[in-house]
Parts: C-alpha cells; sequence; structure tokens
DNA sequence: CCCTATGTTCCCAA
DNA sequence: CTTGGGAACATAGG
C-alpha cells in the first residue's frame, strides 16, 4: 500500500531499468483494464511521479499513469515468472514489467497530458509553511485529515501522517484552523524530513510494499508511532497509542503531541 | 465467524 | 459549502 515514498522509490528504479528501452508488448490480463491499448513500439521517454501516482512518459506523447492503491505491486522480472493476481504486463528486450494486484483497485491509464495532477502540494517540493497555513484556512477537519486530504497535500498516507504529526509533536485530533504558522513549519519541516528519510530507505514494508524487484523496504525499522500501539515513545518515555480517526487507525503519544 | 489493512471515490446526512 | 460517516471496490491474514 504504497504512499509517496514507495512510489518515489518505484520512480527511481523505473527511471534507471526501463528509460529510453522500447516496449515489445503488452498485454492486459484483468479484463477491468481492457480499454488499454497494446503499447508495442512504443518507447519510454521519462518516469515520474506526482502524488502517490507513477507517470511513465512515452515516445507518443501519451503518458502512461499508474495509481496502486492498496495492494498494487509493478515488478521487474529479468526472467518471465507466472504470479498470482497479474493484471498487465509489458515485455521489453531486457526483461518485463508486471502489475500485481490482488484486490484489483490499482488503475492504470494512457492519458494526454500531466497538468491537472500538478496543481495540488507536494510535500518534497519546498512549499511554505505559509502555503499549509493558508491552505488550512477555515478548515476546522482534524489536522491528520487534512495531510491525508489528496486534492490539498498529495502524496501522504496513514502510515506517514502518524509519523510526521509525531515528529511535529502535534495532537491528530487538533482543527487544522487551530494550527499557528510555526506549527506549520513544524509540520512541514518534519514532513520533509520523514518523507526523505523513508525514500532513502526505499520505504516502508510493514506487510504488503516491495520495490522494482521485489525487495523489501528498511523504514518500518524508522518508525516511531505507527504500529506501536504499547510500545514506549521514544522521545518522551510515554506511551504510544492507537485510536480510530475518520475510521483510520492513528497511532499517537497524548503525552507529547499537543 | 470476527476484525484489520499504507487508498480513493461516491452518496448521504448534519 | 464544509465535514463526517459509511459503503463500495475485492482479497488476504490474524
Amino acid at each position: 500500500m504504497p504512499e509517496l515514498p514507495e512510489v518515489e522509490t518505484l520512480c527511481r528504479q523505473l527511471t534507471k531499468v526501463v528509460c529510453g528501452r522500447a516496449i515489445l508488448d503488452s498485454t492486459v490480463v484483468d479484463m477491468k483494464l481492457r480499454h488499454l491499448e497494446n503499447m508495442a513500439g512504443r518507447r519510454i521517454r521519462s518516469v515520474c511521479r506526482t502524488g502517490k501516482g507513477v507517470n511513465i512518459s512515452l515516445d507518443n506523447g501519451q503518458i502512461l499513469c499508474l495509481h496502486l492503491r492498496m495492494t498494487g505491486r509493478l515488478l521487474w522480472q529479468s526472467e518471465p515468472v507466472e504470479l498470482p493476481h497479474m493484471r498487465w504486463k509489458a515485455t521489453f528486450e531486457e526483461g518485463r514489467l508486471a502489475l500485481i494486484d490482488p484486490r484489483r483497485f490499482a488503475t492504470l491509464s494512457l492519458r494526454d497530458d500531466l497538468a491537472p495532477l500538478c496543481e495540488v502540494i507536494d510535500p518534497l517540493e519546498n512549499l511554505p509553511a505559509r502555503r499549509f497555513h493558508a491552505d488550512a484556512g477555515k478548515r476546522r477537519m482534524p489536522v491528520k485529515s487534512f495531510l491525508l486530504d489528496q486534492r490539498i497535500i498529495s502524496g501522504i498516507g496513514n502510515i506517514y501522517a502518524c509519523e510526521i504529526l509525531h515528529a511535529a509533536s502535534i495532537d491528530p485530533w487538533r482543527a487544522a484552523n487551530d494550527l499557528s504558522l510555526a506549527e506549520w513549519r513544524k509540520v512541514s519541516q518534519a514532513a520533509k524530513k520523514i518523507l526523505l528519510e523513508a525514500i532513502a530507505c526505499r520505504g516502508t514494508s510493514i506487510s504488503d510494499w516491495r520495490d522494482l524487484f521485489g525487495q523489501p523496504g528498511e523504514n518500518q525499522d524508522n518508525l516511531k508511532v505507527y504500529g506501536q500501539e504499547g510500545k514506549v515513545c521514544p522521545r518522551c518515555g510515554g506511551m504510544v497509542r492507537r485510536l480510530k480517526l475518520s475510521g483510520r487507525g492513528t497511532f499517537y503519544c497524548p503525552d507529547c503531541q499537543k
């Protein structure tokens, strides 16, 4: 279930493996994706990320846009191996890309431009705390829900929202419009630190996540609160708790997140 | 059988 | 208009 660091990891690996390469053939396995045409003959120009989305630019100007949702996985196989839940594949001279996705929520489509995807805040950009502060405006929703709202900020999911708010010492239930500019500065700095650290570790493999080569990431060792219910908060010695917020498991330390 | 799950979208209600 | 809740999508694992 990839968030920004996992998708960034995939994009960097894809760039190395398929950039400049020609697709010999592509095959739809799951008929939910039957609208996808065969990309045989197309060469890959570049790969980039928007939020949690992978965008693969082709030499005819089209962009193959992939969103992995909950259980989607993109794998590079130098030797083709049949795996369960394969929904789509593209063969190259050097190997093939396979989309594996048990729950079949992932989306894959060809688009003509990315512009609509680029208007949202990407937390790795030098987005000023001012922008957060301004966008929070009159929103009374909990700050965690605000961070998770992909229409405002793209890329942060449940694990990193919990970790960012812990690093910033902010209570997830605080109303977004209640945070001061100084507090948004802490959130913005925490987001950048947490996300960059996770990218350096090739993502968080708590359960499903594997990188392009099937390898788990290592950022699970860096988690301070997510999945740590009942454990000791490494910052203040309090006890990490878990409650529901908008239906999502929310891990936090009531003693140092105010 | 129960509950949970790193995501998104849609409908409905307040 | 904003926000929250629940369902839907569909499957695996504890």
